[in-house]
DNA sequence: CCTACCGATCGGTAGG
DNA sequence: CCTACCGATCGGTAGG
């Protein structure tokens, strides 16, 4: 599904990534980017159609790599609940794979113009759909309760989504750690089950 | 703790946090702040100090509110799960009271300037601290389980913070009711308890 | 609270 | 990929 790309649009998206994530896409000048990368700010528009474009393909891309690693949990020959606690242990393994491209995925993307922000949220909904889809099955299997699926899986990705802000590639725990942790508050809860 | 301030003062607020939150606090103008209160872009300067006096005292008057409301429920005559049942319902109806600040407050703090981001980080890593505290104290009596009180603080921080961005006040269930579901959630969890 | 204005910067283009 | 430039808009001020 990559397109070639060349090296120098690469390290365009990896600037303006960066960039997005810490002062916001409206906080960002086409200048910012251009210089990160050693170029005139005009100059950008050699190998970028617009600003708006540059978004859309960030967002876009974060959006194929989160649904294309939640098909792969999903299509496996896997029991339910382990399903479920693989697709929140990807979730974290995409996040932490690119934390920049993550972050402006979950919180840049209301900047996109209106069409294209029908599509992404489009993109968005067939993947929070396809993750209710595992926890509704876990809720008729009757390995999980939870008021509704709706609120379930939302309150499963409220956890997931704020990874991208603290997530540290050099602190004490690895993604996968940090996964397993998570699936374990979310399945478990923190209340001590009476010995 | 109000300080007295003019009608015109608090429409300018309510304008700039629903702006802010909307379109980001680099992607609101001064003069569309102007325009929803029905002033030329320059007389604004006639209440408002600067665009960046605006975020600070938003943010700042946020985050008094989530430490005083905090502050009640841990002062409370109350057992150490009931207060931390309590603080979750409190914080979701911080949020809910001010749907625009609360979101404000969540993600636009990062605009502020310099100085006035490292005094916002304070006053946001003491409600944490205290957050911390209480479910610290839990886990030293024995009525909750976790890797540790940093992760399980944060866990349920995750949790709510997302709810200022799907709430909605005319919904299914009011503040209250979420606050409770959220509170089952984060100490039940999902998985079924074998019968 | 408005008119009139400031220098700076915005996203983007022309022409080579 | 740069030089040179476009009109529009930015946050903010002077003066009344």
């Amino acid at each position: 599904m990559a397109v070639a790309a060349s090296e120098k649009k690469m390290a365009i998206h990896r600037a303006a990534c960066r960039l997005f994530r810490q002062h916001g896409y409206p906080g960002t000048s086409v200048r910012q980017i251009a210089e990160e990368v050693g170029l005139d700010g005009s100059s950008l528009y050699s190998h970028v159609e617009s600003k708006d474009d540059l978004l859309w393909e960030i967002v876009h891309e974060a959006a194929h790599q989160f649904l294309s690693a939640l098909r792969e949990v999903r299509d496996s020959n896997l029991g339910i609940m382990q399903k479920l606690r693989n697709a929140i242990i990807t979730h974290v393994g995409v996040i932490t794979s690119d934390m920049d491209s993550a972050a402006v995925y979950t919180f840049e993307w209301r900047h996109l113009p209106p069409g294209r922000r029908t599509a992404f949220t489009a993109l968005r909904d067939e993947y929070e759909g396809m993750f209710r889809a595992l926890v509704d099955q876990a809720i008729r299997d009757r390995y999980i309760t939870a008021k509704d699926a709706a609120s379930a899986t939302l309150f499963i990705l409220s956890a997931l989504n704020w990874v991208s802000t603290w997530f540290k590639p050099d602190g004490a725990l690895s993604a996968d750690e940090v996964g397993r942790m998570l699936a374990d508050y979310v399945f478990d809860g923190l209340r001590r089950r009476t010995a």
